[in-house]
Parts: C-alpha cells; structure tokens; sequence
DNA sequence: CTCGGGCTTTGATCTGTATCAAAAAATATA
DNA sequence: TATATTTTTTGATACAGATCAAAGCCCGAG
C-alpha cells in the first residue's frame, strides 16, 4: 500500500469537521500532530501507573479501557469501535499516573496524538478549545448515561439497553468483555441471553 | 441589610478566580450576569421534563440535583453546598428537557446564570470558555469517580468512603437523603451507620 | 407542654446476582 | 485430524441488600 494512513487520515478530517469547522491550513496543522501506530490483538497501550501521555482515535479495530478492582476484578468502562476517539480522560484532565489500562480487543489501526501536542493545540489553534469543549461534554453526557444505567436498571434492563443502543459490542466482541462492561457475571450474562 | 449580595458576588469571584485569571472589567461583565435569589427549604428550581435554563451557585444553603426511576425511587446524583455550582448539566449540554429535578434541601441563597447568558459569555470573554473547560473537566472526574464507585464498592465501602471525602453531606442531611445519594435503603443504611 | 407526622431503627423475609464447580462447546495449536 | 485451551453453559449454593411491617424516636406546630 502506498499511502497506508490515507483512510484514517480522512476519518479523522471527517470526524473533527462534524464537531466544528476549521480552516484548511488549521486541520493540517491538528493532523500533523497524529501519527499512525498498530497495535495487536491484547496488546496494552496505557499501564496501570502511567501518566498517560497520549489520546488515540481509532481507525479500525477496538480499543477498551479498563481498570482492575481491588479483589483483582477486570472493569470495563469504555469501548471505542473504529472512528471514535479513546483516552484514559480523567488521567488525561489530571495528569496523575493512570488508574486505568487501554488494550486493544482487535488487531487495531490508530492515530495518536501526545499529552503535550493536544495542550500545544488548545494554544494554537482556537477552535480546537472549542473541539476539545465537545470532546468533554460528550464525554460526560454518556459517563451520567451510563451511570444512571447502573442506579436504576438490573442486569437484563442492561442488556437490553446495551443491545439497543450499542449492538456492536454484543456482537463483536466475546461475553467475557460484555460482562465486565455490564458489570455483571459470565454466568449471569450467559444466563440472561438465553431467555432472552 | 444594605448590601445583602455582597458575600455572596465575593464568593463566586473567589470562585472563578481560584479556576481562571480575569481582568477586573472581564469580571464585572461576568458577575453583571449573575443574580440574586432565595429559595425556600423543599423548593424546586428545575422541574422534570423543562430544559434547564439556569446554571447555580450557591452562596448558602444546600441544592441536590435528582431523579426519579420508573417505579418512583429517588435518586440524587449530586450534592452542592455553598460555594459550588449546580447545574442538571445533560440538560444544559444537550438542551433537551431535563430528565433531572433540582431541589434546595435547606434554606439557599445562590446566584443564577441563565444558559443563554452563559453561552454569550463564552463568545465574548476567552477565559470563560477555560473556564467551562475547567468546569467540564472537573464534573467529568467527578462523575467518573462516582461511577466507579458503584462498580466497585459495596454499601458499607461506600457509606465509609462519603464519610472520608464528603463528611459533610452526612452530618448536614437526613439519612433518607444520604441512602439516596448512596444508592442504597434507608434501612440498609441505618443498619450500617450502627455497626461503624 | 403535648400532640401528630415524619424520620429512624429493628426484625423477618425474599430476591437478584455472585460464586464455585463441572460439563459442553468453540477455538486455537500441533 | 487430534489435542489442548479457552469460552460458554448449566447447576447448586450463598449472601448482600431490598422490601415489608411495626415499633420507637424526635421535633415542630399549636
């Protein structure tokens, strides 16, 4: 392939031109900055402890970030599908070392863009506040949405709510990973499909 | 008393200069937007289903922002004393009606910000757009904290853990809103307190 | 001071979901 | 194709915390 990073680079524009609108030579600058990786199936791209230094967009693949529970319990808080952004955020908003792990659930194509070049961003370029802004609220808006989710359903209301708004993540990707995203047993889970 | 807002436009300076640095006459515009308001212990100040026109801050008092489950629970997703904003946040992101109530738990004194003058002073003032970036960053951490809460602590880690962080909201509020705000009965609660 | 209505406590019971264990199925490896 | 490994299913049991019910307590209104 010649130009290997010529489709994600393309998502991207398009996913940064449905939130604001940003002058040619001002979205080069902002691409410029996002350099392409691959990673492999399980492979660990944030480590418990570290700061996490970088914001990935996905363009193909799965990433999760996850935390570990005191008693040793996987917690999936977050699944990012091709074309959406991950960042352990409240590390990212913090700078503390990470609580949480990113891994990539597929073999995962991605961009990434450093701590510090998305703050050079925020200086540089005006209306990457404002991108930056909607990154926020957005984010926001679905940690409320999910954890209401957990104040006021059980786990088959869940389930139900996840296959309805978010199918891809039963479908794509193994119980063991639903489970923890619903915050639920294996065996429940396995239960409640089946009367489903 | 002669000037009965005085503390309470002092307090929300403090406030904002504790997050942002402003030129004296960016401040004055921005507190120019703000106004007085009592409102009775029991009060509501956002009703289910109306968009949320009004960001809060409370000068004195106690507002908790709530909502109710299909088989009628309370559930109070947060708790701002004096000295803290308030906002059903989703609503006013999203400008959909809101799913949230806000109630003052005790006699409150605050200061209101309509959305439409708070998006107009992101237009015209720079540093408020950091300010509601701030703003954002830290109701996310917030929440996510919250969340990972629920997912990982039992009744009695998180009964302790409120007391650590949040005595306040133990010792200032009934029981009956504390269980709500733990996500637990009012019995379950109680029975707990007893064994600490 | 006292009466009434809300809070809080205590007890008994019930339920959703976890946990442990093992079989069955699917997937990867040789 | 056979074998090892992981994932899913199924069954049995245990437990945290809900719910229901009733008694006790507190505090404000008159």
């Amino acid at each position: 392939m010649l130009f290997p990073n010529f489709t994600m680079q393309e998502q991207l524009t398009r996913y940064i031109k449905g939130i604001i609108t940003v002058k040619d030579e001002e979205l080069d600058k902002i691409l410029s900055f996002f350099k392409p990786m691959k990673v492999e199936k399980n492979e660990l791209l944030v480590i418990h402890g570290q700061t996490s230094q970088r914001t990935f967009f996905v363009g193909n693949g799965c990433l999760r970030i996850f935390f570990i529970t005191e008693d040793g319990q996987e917690v999936t808080r977050y699944l990012a599908f091709e074309n959406n952004f991950a960042t352990a955020l409240c590390s990212f908003i913090s700078k503390e070392p990470s609580l949480e792990f990113i891994q990539a659930l597929e073999p995962t194509s991605l961009l990434y863009i450093s701590h510090k070049d998305f703050y050079h961003l925020l200086e540089i370029i005006p209306s990457w506040e404002n991108f930056y802004r909607h990154y926020l609220e957005n984010a926001y808006v679905n940690n409320t949405n999910r954890l209401m989710s957990f104040l006021t359903l059980d786990a088959t209301e869940r389930y139900r709510q996840l296959l309805s708004t978010n199918p891809k993540i039963v479908q794509r990707l193994p119980n063991k990973i639903v489970a923890t995203y619903l915050n639920i047993s294996q065996e429940t889970l396995s239960r409640l499909k089946s009367k489903i």
